[in-house]
DNA sequence: GTAACTGCAAAATATTTGCATCCTT
DNA sequence: AAGGATGCAAATATTTTGCAGTTAC
């Protein structure tokens, strides 16, 4: 996983601007999943929410970002794991959302378990979302 | 689970209106779930968007109905079966999109399997959508 | 210099709230 | 009769599109 904003920016072979490192920091200062809204309030610097939706699409298509969708229906985001690119996303972890705190985060040591499906059905594709309580947020 | 929409409105105290039987039937019509967009076009009664919005969120609430998150972030509904109430809602199945038709449907015979948290984390509730190609779409 | 990126305006879409009226029970 | 449900207007939120100006390379 990258470290480093500006080299992550060049290694994609997309410029370096301001927005997008803010927002390639913020990602990598928080370790929960964040929302457009998200970023509308935590970056000071002011970036246009348009400016931002962009971004956004941009890094998934990257694979530097992935959706995590939300269990009320809106999305997240996180950082990918190097093996993402732009040709596909690879992920193979679950997600977790902390009904207290609110906070959604990939749990990659946890690997979606294999599904059997009914005959004629192709999987592509698995998401899943456990909610629950997270170690920070267990009342002692 | 129910199969008739006047009996379904009783069973939940819920008032008779055309409204809310027209969007059970819908529901009772069609195997796959549905948006509150596909609702509107799908029910030719005209009736008004905010009373869809209304009439959803009160199934979702009596236990008639739950949510279905889209991958890309929306959200569908699909009948529950009759273990869900106003309390609680009891889901073990996976939900199943086709990326073909694109179409979301209950596989009510697949259970969630079981996962292991990591240490400190407690597990309340789990929601797993499988994308891929369904047996209707599958080329032949 | 040039293509890529940003910011602004505006449109399109989605969801919520208040209120007066109507209808089920 | 009374409370619940609907429809309409309007506010709010979310996302997308077009375009002109700016900037990274």
């Amino acid at each position: 996983m990258m470290t480093d904003s500006k080299n992550t920016l060049k290694t994609y072979a997309l410029r370096h601007t301001d927005c997008r490192e803010s927002i390639l920091e913020a990602f990598l200062n928080k370790s929960a999943a964040l929302s457009h809204g998200d970023l509308e309030s935590l970056l000071q610097d002011g970036f246009d929410r348009v400016t931002i939706y962009r971004t956004l699409k941009t890094f998934v298509e990257k694979g530097i970002l992935h959706k995590i969708p939300d269990d009320e229906g809106g999305v997240k985001y996180a950082l990918c794991k190097e093996e993402c690119s732009s040709h596909e996303h690879h992920h193979d972890h679950i997600h977790f959302k902390c009904s207290t705190c609110g906070d959604t985060t990939c749990l990659e040591s946890v690997h979606i378990p294999a599904i059997r499906l009914p005959e004629g059905y192709v999987r592509e594709d698995v998401n899943m979302l456990v909610q629950g309580i997270c170690p920070n947020c267990i009342p002692k």
